[in-house]
DNA sequence: TGTACATCAGTGAACGCGCGTTCACTGATGTAC
DNA sequence: TGTACATCAGTGAACGCGCGTTCACTGATGTAC
């Protein structure tokens, strides 16, 4: 053995990592295989001993990223809360102005949605089964069933779309309102857990 | 006068619509000015006689679009209606299976938000303008005053949020879903309106 | 009515640059002796 | 313990290409006579 064992392992993921706080920050089309690669220590041609194309590893990033994002949704000390009280811990994470103003550190769905969208096949694939995964696990927070997945979808829609206006924007002012608003419950409904 | 005064800005209304187009349906970084002055049946060096540079573009094209999204949501056969009634018909009209297939006659803000949140600070404050101003509209829809406007964000917020995911996910079925979801109002709350 | 002209919207070649990908190679490593 | 070796992770030059922007120019136009 030329190499230890986790040696060539341990570099394909340290690419995966420093890729997946990049695509975040600068977008996927944006950041080069070059920079990318110097980002990870390493130079360009390497890339292609442990990746087809940079699209895989786009897959491979956003698996990883997903998994992150559903730790922080469902466990990190929101392992035990259910219900409503789930719902208000995770918004208050989430739409933190911590969050907002790292984009590199977070969910991916705000900063590379859009490039999914437009993205071949095999990402979109990657993509759904880990938000299926994480829709699940927040519908069983919610009571399970139908009410539970449709509330999930509901939630994690306008969350996601919190943070994305509130980083257009620019502005601190206007996006701090735009995650307080989504992060309280509507005014009926806070009375009535209240 | 060589041409008629009308001639320059017809042209330069053109290039903006035809950018807006594809701005949202490849992305702005990934539209080339070549292609883009190609699209409007011009040629490359021409379009540095209408814009000062690509940015510039970018901000008009947002602009525009940000408009037609005002007129989408408080308009066009949604003039008279207010309050839930309003949201519930805004709604079915923005989380619609087309608006959902064709990003390039649609909202912004699922197509490019990511892209304006890294966008230089001109652009962010036109964004945040006319964001802003839909905003109010839709406030003042939905009773006015602080709680009006926090439930216009928290609309907002969801419907650009399942609007994002339902198309990232590539896959159909769903994609509907999560459409469906967030178009219909939480259980509890369609009970009461029912 | 027909022609010469001034204007300026639009053309297209050129600039330096970074892109994704390929490939012949270099050199750090653990092993065999 | 020290050295020769096979392996293969990583290097860096090269490919064709499209990018945003500049600029000397071309040629379509309405006007003046």
């Amino acid at each position: 053995m030329p190499y230890p064992p986790d040696h060539k392992p341990r570099t394909h993921a340290r690419i995966v990592q420093v890729a997946s706080r990049l695509f975040r920050e600068a977008g996927f089309q944006a950041t080069g295989v070059d920079r990318l690669m110097s980002a990870a220590g390493l130079t360009r041609g390497g890339f292609y001993a442990h990746f087809r194309d940079k699209t895989q590893l786009l897959v491979e990033s956003l698996e990883l990223v997903l998994d992150e994002s559903r730790a922080n949704l469902l466990e990190r000390g929101l392992g035990e809360l259910e219900g409503e009280a789930w719902a208000r811990a995770a918004a208050k994470r989430y739409l933190s102005p911590e969050h907002r103003q790292a984009p590199g550190d977070g969910c991916p769905v705000p900063a590379l949605g859009a490039e999914v969208a437009r993205a071949p096949r095999s990402v979109q694939r990657a993509f759904a089964a880990r938000l299926d995964g994480i829709l699940t696990g927040m519908a069983a927070r919610l009571g399970g069933g139908a009410a539970g997945r449709r509330r999930a979808i509901q939630l994690l829609s306008s969350w996601v779309g919190a943070l994305l206006l509130s980083r257009a924007v620019g502005e601190r002012r206007l996006g701090e309102e735009i995650l307080a608003a989504t992060r309280d419950p509507p005014a009926e409904r806070r009375r009535r857990a209240g």
